[in-house]
DNA sequence: GTATCTGCAAAACATTTGCAATTCT
DNA sequence: AGAATTGCAAATGTTTTGCAGATAC
């Protein structure tokens, strides 16, 4: 915890209990969980969190890019701790989305068709091993 | 638009005036839009149209797979007409998308890590070239 | 003591649903 | 007439905003 502590002041973030709780699930919960998620299991151990502290605290990461969120699905944000870029699997059967340690192209840094790449994304959908 | 209809038919849909104007709107503009984007053109023409009538044939569209959604951004859905896989490209600027000639590795029908892949979407972000 | 953070309640959006009116054949 | 379609109004679900009280330095 006291690392985690560090290197939430080392990018600039004022370490706050709830901050702190919330990063702790991220970095040990890699399903890429909504807010929803998020909240109905922090609730356990925090009984006063509120919904919008969630959302603030995950914006002000996001914003100092130290999670990064998801929009696999229609209407579902998620999110995740590695902001290294890498591919996601979701099963279209029990709605889990994992993460791919396969390697694909680097895109970021070239320039495509005149676009200049700054961030990319490979989402792929399927039936995932549990469910074949 | 005598294409449009029988194209419909052909695919099993009913083909209301509403549908025919919508399926030629999304054949036409070519830049992923959203339902708002659709409502405010189509309006014009149609001073009847509703927001519903335009989720309705989107959906029925998406599910008789004649198009396909996107959700490259939180909150908000894009449809595009073109149902062969192929990147995207989305500026952080304009905010406008396109589509990406470029061809890019095949996944689908591949298993990867034991996960069998039925759909798979590449989305790039950056600065366009008319933004740069 | 002042600035920041939290969390309730309400607002803001996008999307869906229920249902009555309309349209088409 | 009968079935399908449209579109209004209300409901749903997620995320944001306003603001008052609590917390931290």
């Amino acid at each position: 915890m006291d690392g985690i502590r560090r290197y939430l002041v080392s990018e600039g973030i004022n370490p706050s209990y709830q901050r702190l709780k919330i990063f702790e699930y991220l970095l040990q919960h890699k399903v890429h969980p909504t807010v929803d998620t998020i909240y109905n299991d922090l609730y356990k151990q925090i009984p006063t969190l509120s919904k919008t502290t969630i959302y603030n605290t995950l914006n002000l990461f996001e914003q100092k890019e130290i999670i990064k969120s998801l929009s696999i699905e229609k209407n579902e944000l998620r999110y995740e701790s590695d902001t290294e870029p890498h591919a996601h699997f979701k099963c279209n059967e029990c709605g889990d989305v994992y993460d791919l340690s396969k390697e694909f192209p680097l895109i970021i840094g070239k320039t495509i068709e005149g676009h200049r790449v700054t961030d990319q994304q490979l989402y792929l959908q399927g039936v995932c091993k549990n469910c074949s």
